[in-house]
DNA sequence: ACACTGTGAGTTTTT
DNA sequence: CTCACAGTGT
């Protein structure tokens, strides 16, 4: 391990090994630097045993980075350094302690799908106005909370929330209790339970845990505030990282005060600044510090740097989203020209809906991206389906888990049917699908309906425990017979379901080969998988390939770093969003996120904005984002001006001369043969070159070709837009 | 009783 | 554009 890469500041925050300690690391200051050296510092400097060193993240991604730069740094035991994210770390410590609150330690976890299918059945139950109520108000009011007292019924009662979702929240916490569920807050929660009310569990993890390292402390929310309180308020060696300029997750309950508050909540705590800056230019961290400065309430901070010269920020105003995406991605491909890689690249935007076009581009001018988020591999429908059989497999009190397969493959069963067996089941107390395997005193008709799925789970229980994850699972998929229910009932997509399919059957042969269970951890492989699963963010799917632009949120952009930043779709309502508009707490967590944006690019950035963009359907003119004025990138535009969509842009007027104009927006042309083209023809691509058709799919605008250029290189590009023509 | 089709409404960010 | 629901067809 080598001290001598840290600056003094670094350097003074790994040393400083026992007590409180607050590191305030602005944006690229060498944060997880710190914290891994930190680690390291402590076993092999101080002599700490591995095992008694819990460091606690938000995202499985941090955590993973984490181990493999400590793993790096140390020379030993680095694998019994406790590396979790704050729900992870839940999850495990609740499997083996959670009987003590009532629960079977085979607790489910359901996920944000399930839990609003569940409200949805309560808004029902309940009879529920839904105009009044949608499932995720709901949730967004159980969820907060969750998530901002350690007592939610108290908290509902102090809020003056209604009679109506008061009683909601009731029965959705009894429905919980009643599947062996938890939501993702109750991960939090009941841990915090344990700790207050089983003290000997406590002393234990104190004990084992003298070492304590939370990452972004700035986002913690009550739960987590609480748990890192319990565990360190007695050792004290509690390390916290953050920035209070980059807290982001208020909406999900984050309280910036956590951070503020340290040095109040452990007295004497000592404080280290870390303000210089080893990512981005002066230039963009002037308008980074521009944006930010606009809040109030900041712990007093400015970021430096000594990397002052660099490229000006640019500013480019579309016509529409169709013209932004067409600019940003006319202006990868030309650097790309010069020298630059498609990983060198990061277009950023405030929602997930702005991906859909930018892909689009971004194919017809071949280059190879990956959009983190979206739609997880494991939301989608196949996969879902087989993960509930398998967890009403594990957990029989699964009600959730019930609903979802009784009828999937078609069985014939109803909400007519389903309502006999919930009113019997809830008349015997019984899960669902205890009540349907133990059929008293339901009708005929509906125990013969039943039978083809009982007659399953019999079958299955008796292959549970004996057979590995993946033969379970594949004779699972043999029992209900899903193969041929996707060719019957999903025809049109039979052949990327069976593949997803396949693909889960995969990812369950490589967890299973790389299981192993954990001292203390008593769970089998179908256990921690479906956990896994559970935990498993749509963020973390794909993994950082090189050699490709990436396209992410805002949010989870956070902690990554680009050489060039696309922030695009700056226009007032979209970001900051409307929903902020009018309360000023909410624009400054929008502040901080464009703060977060900027701060991630190294040397480029560049800031977009388009006058018209289709917003569900029609198109919709749009205003500039009142931070392109606050960065200090864009005139402060006339009020008429704004209405006419004429302000202009202009680039950072230091190095005015040396700033390039805006490259003509690439208009898609619809020449009249451009998606005539069809297998075998010979065609020129403007990037690519020379090429051959080799498929045609799709038809219509979502037409795709496969190209085999010249060079060997095969790319698939939208034939509707792609810059091609016959040779 | 279920499945399918057309209409109506609504969309932020995520462990 | 996508989800939820009402109304119709099997």
């Amino acid at each position: 391990m080598d001290l001598s890469i840290l600056n003094d500041r670094q350097r003074e925050a790994v040393e400083y090994a026992e007590g409180p300690l607050l590191v305030l690391a602005g944006a690229g200051s060498g944060k997880t630097r710190v914290l891994t050296h930190r680690i390291a510092y402590l076993i092999e400097h101080e002599g700490i045993a591995p095992y008694n060193i819990l460091a606690l993240t938000f995202t499985n991604k941090a955590a993973r980075e984490m181990r493999e730069r400590v793993n790096s740094l140390v020379s030993y035991g680095a694998s019994s350094i406790w590396v979790f994210t704050f729900h992870g770390f839940c999850a495990r410590l609740l499997s083996s302690e959670i009987d003590k609150l009532g629960y079977k330690r085979s607790y489910t976890i359901y996920d944000e799908q399930e839990q609003l299918s569940l409200i949805g059945k309560i808004i029902k139950d309940l009879n529920i106005n839904d105009k009044d109520y949608s499932k995720r108000m709901l949730s967004d009011i159980f969820s907060k909370a969750k998530n901002q007292s350690l007592n939610p019924v108290e908290y509902l009662e102090l809020t003056f929330q209604p009679r109506e979702v008061r009683e909601a929240f009731r029965e959705y916490e009894k429905r919980l209790k009643d599947s062996n569920a938890l939501d993702f807050d109750d991960l939090l929660l009941f841990t915090v339970r344990i700790f207050e009310n089983f003290p000997d569990v406590l002393d234990y993890y104190r004990d084992r845990l003298r070492y304590i390292l939370v990452d972004e402390y700035q986002d913690t929310n009550m739960p987590q505030y609480r748990i890192v309180e319990l565990l360190a308020k007695q050792h004290r060696n509690i390390c916290v990282v953050g920035d209070d300029d980059q807290s982001i997750y208020g909406w999900r309950g984050a309280d910036i005060r956590n951070i503020l508050e340290f040095e109040k909540d452990f007295p004497g705590a000592k404080v280290v600044r870390l303000e210089q800056n080893y990512r981005s230019t002066a230039i963009i961290l002037k308008a980074a510090n521009n944006v930010i400065s606009k809040n109030s309430g900041r712990k007093p901070k400015t970021l430096w740097t000594q990397v002052t010269s660099g490229p000006p920020i640019e500013v480019y105003q579309a016509s529409d989203e169709r013209d932004e995406a067409s600019y940003i991605c006319s202006s990868i491909a030309s650097a790309i020209r010069k020298g630059a890689r498609c990983s060198d690249f990061a277009i950023l935007y405030r929602t997930h809906s702005q991906s859909r076009v930018l892909e689009m581009y971004l194919k017809s001018f071949g280059l190879d991206y990956i959009v983190y988020g979206g739609i997880s591999f494991f939301a989608r429908a196949e996969v879902k389906d087989v993960i509930a059989y398998l967890k009403l497999l594990y957990n029989p009190a699964d009600n959730e888990s019930f609903y979802r397969i009784i009828n999937t493959p078609k069985r014939g069963i109803g909400s007519k049917s389903l309502e006999e067996l919930s009113e019997n089941a809830s008349k015997r107390g019984l899960p669902l699908l205890a009540a349907a395997m133990d059929p008293e005193g339901l009708s005929p008709a509906l125990i013969k309906k039943l039978e083809k799925l009982t007659k399953v789970y019999v079958e299955i229980y008796t292959s549970y425990g004996s057979l590995p994850l993946v033969k379970l699972a594949e004779r699972l998929l043999e029992l209900i017979e899903y193969d041929a229910y996707l060719a019957e009932d999903k025809k049109d997509t039979y052949e990327a379901r069976k593949e997803s399919v396949v693909e889960l059957l995969s990812y369950m042969l490589d967890y299973e080969k790389d299981f192993a269970p954990i001292e203390g951890d008593d769970d089998d492989v179908l256990a921690s998988f479906l956990k896994n699963v559970a935990l498993f963010s749509s963020t973390d799917s794909t993994s950082a390939e090189s050699g490709t632009v990436t396209l992410m949120t805002l949010h989870a952009a956070k902690g990554l770093e680009f050489d060039t930043v696309f922030l695009c779709g700056l226009e007032a309502g979209l970001f900051p969003t409307s929903k902020s508009l009018l309360n000023p707490e909410l624009i400054e967590e929008e502040r901080r996120l464009c703060y977060v944006g900027v701060t991630r690019a190294k040397r480029r950035l560049i800031l977009s904005y388009a006058l018209r963009r289709m917003r569900y359907g029609s198109t919709e003119s749009s205003v500039p984002s009142q931070f392109l004025e606050e960065m200090g990138v864009m005139k402060a535009a006339k009020p008429k001006e704004a209405m006419g969509g004429a302000s202009r842009p202009y680039y950072d007027g230091a190095s005015r001369a040396a700033a390039p104009g805006p490259t003509a927006p690439f208009k898609p042309t619809r020449t009249k043969d451009a998606s005539n083209f069809k297998t075998g023809d010979r065609i020129r691509h403007r990037i690519f070159g020379l090429g051959t058709v080799a498929s045609v799919e799709g038809s219509g605008s979502t037409k795709l070709l496969v190209i085999c250029f010249d060079n060997g290189q095969s790319r698939k590009f939208a034939a509707d837009f792609a810059p091609i023509t016959g040779v």
